[in-house]
DNA sequence: GAAAAAAAATGAACTAGTTTAAGACTTTTA
DNA sequence: TAAAAGTCTTAAACTAGTTCATTTTTTTTC
């Protein structure tokens, strides 16, 4: 199997077991997809066609207020799995845009394809309600820790928590996931750096 | 069926049909739990022994930071699902409080029988794949939604989005769920009214 | 229904983070 | 490899929200 396939393979096997047949059966509803670095995968106003998984490269996933300020809700690295779901179910268009910040491979599942996976091989509603809840446990810890720490904390915990990723990024990206601006993103760093 | 049944079979068959059987066989896996106004349901340090679903009332989940100042997460009203469900999941201590404002009644399934519901019905792995599906949907949305806004945004989007639980709340844990102080929070109100 | 407890209001002094602006440094592109 | 574009730094003036302290109002409890 090639080395993309059987990431996502893995991936999937973490919950449940799947015979040689499905596994078959589940690449073929997958659709290959390459991005180039500072290429968007969706834009704002696009109904989301596919969610998707990361096999090679980074994305960043972000909003923009109405001030124009980007807020980014997630880096998407190796093994992630991402998109905007919202879009994706309710095929209403997104406010969401996705941009490789390197030059990115991914694994994509079309609504309709994700629709027939259920009625094709039903261990996937078990696959989809574990990650899903995974998800939501671990969405819930982040926004609820991140609460009340001030910005310079939130930076600490993400350069601790996702220690490679901050290698990847730039400083203007990081201010937009932190929440603050690039300016006192940067007059963080000088601090932190000399402490 | 009593009343509290009905509600919570009304609920599940928003996303799976059931037979007469099944409903019974669900229902039996419930356990009903009354708590008065004040009554904690569960507290920090507690492992999390039920997911629950409220039939009457109102209660209030939160932490308390390191400062011990409380952040409300949300308030479950009728039909809502709540519980801390890291702690559910992981069997680990809670950081969660949860804690009735209004005599309540729910309906709880405990671990055990909610790992037994999937053997003995698989149905309900769609649905709790589609209700956690939703959950992440919204709390998305919530989040991200309120991030560029100011509090007295986030107070008036509030009013808007729960006009019904704003009448049967503290404007102190009103407060504590906008993410400001009770002083401001007062600030913020007077200022609304006199627009 | 009086006393105690909790919630709400008000105001002054304070702080984390923003805004604006300008210069230095890096990366991209032709 | 030079020019253009984007990123990072620094600093001063500003603002949304906090903290602390006191008084008034409402709710709870016996």
């Amino acid at each position: 199997m090639e080395a993309p396939y059987k990431r996502i393979i893995d991936n999937v096997s973490r919950f449940i077991d799947l015979t040689e047949l499905e596994k078959q059966k589940y690449i073929s509803l997958l659709t290959e997809i390459k991005v180039k670095r500072k290429a968007y995968l969706m834009q704002a106003g696009d109904i989301t066609k596919y969610e998707y998984f990361i096999t090679k490269g980074c994305l960043k996933v972000y909003t923009l207020d109405e001030n124009g300020a980007p807020h980014i809700s997630m880096f998407a690295v190796e093994d992630y799995w991402t998109g905007d779901m919202a879009s994706f179910i309710t095929k209403q268009p997104s406010r969401y845009f996705i941009k490789a910040t390197e030059d990115s491979e991914l694994l994509g599942i079309s609504r309709a394809n994700y629709d027939l996976l259920f009625q094709e091989i039903p261990k996937f509603e078990r696959f989809y309600r574990i990650l899903y809840q995974r998800s939501l446990i671990s969405y819930i810890k982040r926004t609820n820790h991140g609460i009340s720490l001030t910005a310079e904390e939130r930076f600490i915990e993400f350069k601790k928590k996702y220690p490679k990723i901050v290698n990847r990024i730039t400083q203007k990206d990081l201010a937009a996931y932190i929440g603050i601006t690039p300016e006192f993103m940067s007059k963080i760093i000088s601090r932190v750096n000399q402490m």
